[in-house]
DNA sequence: CTAATAGTGTCTATTAGACAGTATGTT
DNA sequence: AACATACTGTCTAATAGACACTATTAG
């Protein structure tokens, strides 16, 4: 049967909350919001940049593949995951026909006990965005991909807006795919509880509160967020010492 | 290469409004609210309705796949549409290995002019549920299939629910299909202005408050819901009799 | 007139933004 | 004591639910 011959792959966004120290900031650790991403050796994109993935077996559901290939680049299972879409374009894949069907996963990179893979790097994520345009600051240890967006409103009522890739510093399509996994994590952190899966087992209301605002890009009022907060949450009665001053309580999710 | 051997389809999900009489009222007609299905022929499930999709061809992309098959099943061009998901399930399709992702439509069933093809039929759509299940009644002229679905919280904060067929009444893995259509619709209805999609030109409020009942299976407040809606609409200062009484003002979409 | 549908007004409960103010620790 | 961070209280604006009320027309 002459259509029986697309070539499919899963591509996953693994967003991650890395907690560590910044050297020029006295006190505790700081969050860092992030990207894994994998480094093309074999390909037109040799040396590009991409979002982990692979081929789809024959006898595995999109997403096992998609678990198989989180297991073997961060060893993690029981990841919080979601499908984010299918993308197409007939040219995204030099090999031939393929069609990639993008997944999130959220996960807390402390809990991370093994080490990645040699080609994968953390990339911490810094947006600078307006109505106009979003930027996107890639950063590891040693490269900086900068990322461009022009955001274009399609709903004025819900204020949902389209990103148009301006730049090409990932390989394929993934600068298509990471906004879209983005504006998906973005809207989802507002109507759901998904953020807890990027926290620890125990938290402060503090380090919960930057884990909205890496995401969100922006600063949240203080008594606001705790209000809306405070339902989801159950004191451990723990108390932990911040930053060299007034100690916090430590928090866990109340399921 | 071997991993080049997958079917890939697109089912979609066309989601109408029709404006009707019904033989039992007087007055004007009433709105309907369904979705369009095919009576499968050629295959093991033979018989069975199932929504409309067909197999990608190799040099279009799934939204280009998809638009073909609607023009195909109802003559239309420029509908609004968005994607649903990838449905993969190993043995989800007898003829072989074939993932299809699945999109979904809103049509105006009053603008349509051509027939659509023998095989395919409007199905009225009927809900009855509670908190535990959800009971779906697909009723065309001749035909009445009922769909089960046992309904999970996965999320008390956002009530967020997940369907769980437990009937077997439309071909492949349609009802998942369909009901994943249905959450998604319902979602945006609230969210954005998708609804208008709907609609023909003009339309009175009370015909937009139907239409926004049936899609939610609830009944909604008047002044609440045409609090709500007043900033999306624009009046034509055009007046209609409906049901034989008071005139009701024409509003179009304010974009 | 009555019945039926169209459309308005208003009270209350809930929630978000803004921001002042209090509490408790370190240095 | 000074200061940084944790945490609370309160005012206001916006919005949704509930429901009573008025308006207009057919019959």
């Amino acid at each position: 049967m002459k259509e029986f011959k697309f070539g499919v792959t899963t591509d996953t966004i693994i967003f991650y909350i890395d907690s560590r120290k910044n050297n020029n900031v006295r006190g505790l650790p700081e969050k860092y919001f992030g990207v894994l991403l994998v480094k093309m050796n074999n390909d037109v994109y040799k040396d590009k940049w991409v979002l982990p993935g692979g081929f789809v077996n024959m006898d595995e559901t999109l997403e096992e593949a998609n678990s198989r290939i989180l297991k073997k680049e961060t060893n993690l299972t029981d990841v919080y995951t979601e499908q984010i879409g299918a993308f197409s374009k007939v040219d995204r894949d030099s090999r031939g026909r393929v069609i990639s069907i993008a997944f999130m996963s959220l996960i807390d990179k402390t809990k991370l006990k093994n080490n990645i893979g040699e080609n994968a790097s953390w990339f911490d994520i810094y947006f600078n965005e307006d109505d106009k345009m979003c930027n996107i600051k890639l950063v590891n240890d040693t490269e900086k991909l900068n990322l461009k967006y022009k955001k274009k409103l399609v709903d004025k009522t819900t204020n949902e807006y389209d990103y148009i890739s301006e730049t090409n510093n990932l390989g394929f399509d993934h600068e298509d795919i990471l906004i879209k996994g983005i504006v998906n994590l973005r809207k989802k952190v507002n109507s759901s509880d998904i953020a807890f899966n990027l926290m620890p087992e125990e938290f402060t209301i503090g380090e919960l509160k930057q884990v909205y605002e890496l995401i969100l890009g922006k600063k949240l009022i203080n008594s606001a967020f705790r209000r809306v907060i405070k339902d989801k949450i159950v004191s451990t009665n723990n108390y932990i010492k911040t930053g060299g001053h007034r100690p916090s309580c430590l928090f866990k999710y109340k399921k």
